[in-house]
DNA sequence: AGCAGTTTGTGAAAACATTCACCAGCTGAG
DNA sequence: CTCAGCTGGTGAATGTTTTCACAAACTGCT
C-alpha cells in the first residue's frame, strides 16, 4: 500500500459526504461515474482512491452505498467519537465551538480556553470557557485528542506547544502562521485570508493575461 | 510563463505574510533560505515560485524586503481593496463578517445576507443584515466582486447561482458541498469538518500501520 | 448458453510539482 | 584587482498525482 496523499484523504471525506446524501435518497448502488460527477472529478480518480484501501465495488454494478459508506467511516476513523478542545474564544473560536456540523460528524467540543479574563467563565454551546493557564490541568481529565487553535497569530505557536505538552495528537490551526510541531502530532491548517487572496490572485491574473487556462478549482 | 499551481499561490500568500513580519522587524534583505526556514520548505521552492513572476532578488544578497513585498502585493492583487458580501449570518457567517483579519488584508465586508427574518435587520460589525431576496437589488449598487457562502449545505448551490447571476466574480465557499459555477467565476472551498476528518484519518492510520511515513503537513 | 451492455481494478502513460546542482552575479576584505 | 563566501535563477532530474485504457467480472435478455 502506497502512502496516501492529502488530496486523496480530502476526496475520501467528500465521497463519504456524497454517500450520506445518496443513502438518504434511498439509492442502493452507485457507480464511480456518478460518484465522480457529484464531485466534479473523473471516475478513474474515484476508483484509484478507493483501490488504495481495498476492492469495495462489483464490476458491472458499482458500489453498494451503505457498505462503501461504512468502509469509508472506518478508513477515516469516524467509527468512533473524537474529543476536541478549542483554544481561543473570540469570533472564530466561539463560532467553531457552537458549530453543529462537528458534532454530527463525530467531533465533540469538550473544552474551550481563552486568555482573556472577560471571556473566562462564559458559556459557549454548553461548555464553560476556562483560562488558558488551566490547560494542563483540564487536559488531564478531559482527555481531548484533538485541538483547534483559533487564537491571534502571536499566541498560536505557544498554544501549540502547550497542547503538544498536554498530549494532544492532532491540531487544526486557524491562525495564519506556519506552526512547528513534533512529527507524531498531526497538523492541518485553515487560512481563510489566504483563500480570499487566492481568489484575488485568480481574478487579477485573468485581468492581466486574458488568454490563460484557469487554475483548477 | 507556465500555469501557476494552486500550491504556488498559497505559498505566495505565505511569503507575503512572512515579509510583513520581517519588515516589521526592520530587516532590509532576506535570502530564500531564511524565507524557506520560516515556512518549513526548501529554498529552491521559494526561488522557483518567485521566478514564475520575475527576477526579484540579487545574487549574493537575497531579496529586498519592501520591494519583494510590493511585488507580491501586486501579483496577488492586494494593491487594491476588494468588496465582499457574506451570505449566511449564522455562527460562521457572523464570525467571518466580524473577523478583523480580512479588513487588514484589503477585503471589506460591504453586505451581509440571511434568509431568516429573525436575523434580517440585525447589525454585524456595522453592516445591517439584509434579506437574501434583496441580493440582486443590493448587488446592483453595493458592487461586491467577491462573496463568502456560509449557509447550510442545502442552500449553498442556490445561493451560488444567485451570486453568479448578480455578477460576483469569486466565491469562497464554507458549505461542505461541491459547488458548480461557470468557469469564469473563481471558486475556493474551506471545509472545516473535512480538515478534522483529515486529522482523524492521520491518527487512525498511524494506529493501524505503526511503521509508516507520515503525510506531509 | 451466449451475447450485449456495464462497470471495476489496475498497470502504464502522461501530466504535474518539487528538488537538485550548478553557473552567474554580488559584496567585502586584503 | 582578485579571491572567498554567499545567494539567485534555472534546466535537468526526480518524485508524485492524475488520467488512460483495457482485461475481467457482473447482470439481464434472448
Amino acid at each position: 500500500m502506497p502512502r496516501i496523499s492529502a488530496s486523496t484523504v480530502r476526496r475520501l471525506s467528500h465521497y463519504y459526504r456524497v454517500l450520506e446524501e445518496v443513502e438518504a435518497e434511498g439509492r442502493r448502488m452507485i457507480s464511480s461515474r456518478r460518484l465522480a460527477e457529484r464531485e466534479g472529478i473523473t471516475p478513474a480518480q474515484v476508483r484509484k482512491d478507493l483501490s488504495y484501501f481495498g476492492s469495495f465495488g462489483r464490476r458491472g454494478l458499482g458500489y453498494n452505498v451503505p457498505h462503501l459508506r461504512a468502509e469509508l467511516r472506518s478508513i477515516l476513523g469516524l467509527d468512533r467519537r473524537w474529543r476536541v478542545a478549542v483554544v481561543g474564544a473570540g469570533n472564530i473560536g466561539s463560532a467553531l465551538a457552537a458549530y453543529r456540523g462537528f458534532g454530527t460528524q463525530g467531533f465533540d467540543i469538550v473544552a474551550v480556553f481563552d486568555r482573556d479574563p472577560a471571556r473566562v467563565g462564559q458559556e459557549v454551546n454548553g461548555v464553560t470557557v476556562r483560562d488558558l493557564d488551566e490547560l494542563p490541568a483540564v487536559a488531564a481529565h478531559a482527555h481531548f485528542e484533538l485541538a483547534v487553535i483559533a487564537t491571534p497569530v502571536r499566541a498560536a505557536q505557544e498554544v501549540a506547544d502547550a497542547l503538544v505538552a498536554a498530549g494532544v495528537r492532532g491540531i487544526l490551526n486557524f491562525a495564519p502562521r506556519k506552526l512547528f510541531v513534533p512529527p507524531e502530532v498531526a497538523l492541518r491548517n485553515v487560512d481563510m485570508t489566504m483563500e480570499l487572496e487566492g481568489l484575488s490572485f485568480d481574478l487579477t491574473q485573468v485581468a492581466k493575461t486574458p488568454r490563460r487556462r484557469r487554475a483548477r478549482a
